[in-house]
DNA sequence: TACATAATTGCATGAATATGCAAATGAGTC
DNA sequence: GACTCATTTGCATATTCATGCAATTATGTA
């Protein structure tokens, strides 16, 4: 099995993603988008969102710009509102190849050699 | 189909490993370990994965740690040296299981709902 | 014991960034 | 235009955290 190392160069969006969702304030975010999506709301506006969280609207505002920006939302512009919604498929299919990489680097080796002295 | 939301349960574990790949240092680390497998060699010594990275052996040393922590890494003890490897299996389940949780919770909701008002 | 090597930890510093408030922008309504 | 509502942006502050150096711990060897 060929392995594959493309996310050793993807390692910049990587980077960003893990970033993204390295904070606790923007990982809360991200679940409640995952919630909502379960009631059957996959849009929500910036002072919907606010809702979910402790902080001032500005950083609410930011962080879905940050969000964004690391491909984990998508947004919307309608009228006076903006629309974000999870891009759940892009975000899962980066997990996956990630996952699957990693495997294939790591899993068919025969023994478990140190490194060369 | 039943929509696993555990992830959301579990955000702090996540909060955790996303916190520690989201660090251009630890991910470069983290890559080394995949280049390194490629290469047969599953386990490396503090003091050979310094090679890979311009910064301090000590930095080295509380990186590797934190990506223990996190879960990314195991630690095997052996005389002077400290032999660390990539928790692979580990890894991919925790990233796969995400995304499995994240589609099942988005993909089949019939219609594009915005929020209630 | 003395010494050498590997790794960790204490401490200080600097850089990145999360946050809140106030002001500004954009879009609709009167 | 004046007003309201939704969102973003500028700026100052606080906090987190990555880094380097020096000292310490742990282990093995002469």
């Amino acid at each position: 099995m060929k392995c594959e190392t493309n996310f050793i160069e993807n390692s910049e969006k990587l980077l960003k993603l893990f970033k993204a969702l390295g904070d606790k304030s923007r990982l809360n975010i991200f679940k409640y988008f995952c919630q909502c999506s379960l009631d059957g709301t996959q849009e929500n506006s910036v002072n919907n969102i606010k809702s979910c969280c402790d902080i001032d609207l500005s950083v609410v505002s930011r962080h879905l710009a940050a969000l964004k920006k690391a491909g984990v939302l998508n947004a919307k512009k309608e009228g006076k509102n903006v629309f974000y919604s999870l891009n759940a498929k892009g975000i899962a299919t980066t997990l996956r190849e990630l996952a699957d990489s990693i495997e294939s680097c790591c899993s068919d080796n025969t023994k478990n050699h140190k490194e060369k002295p």
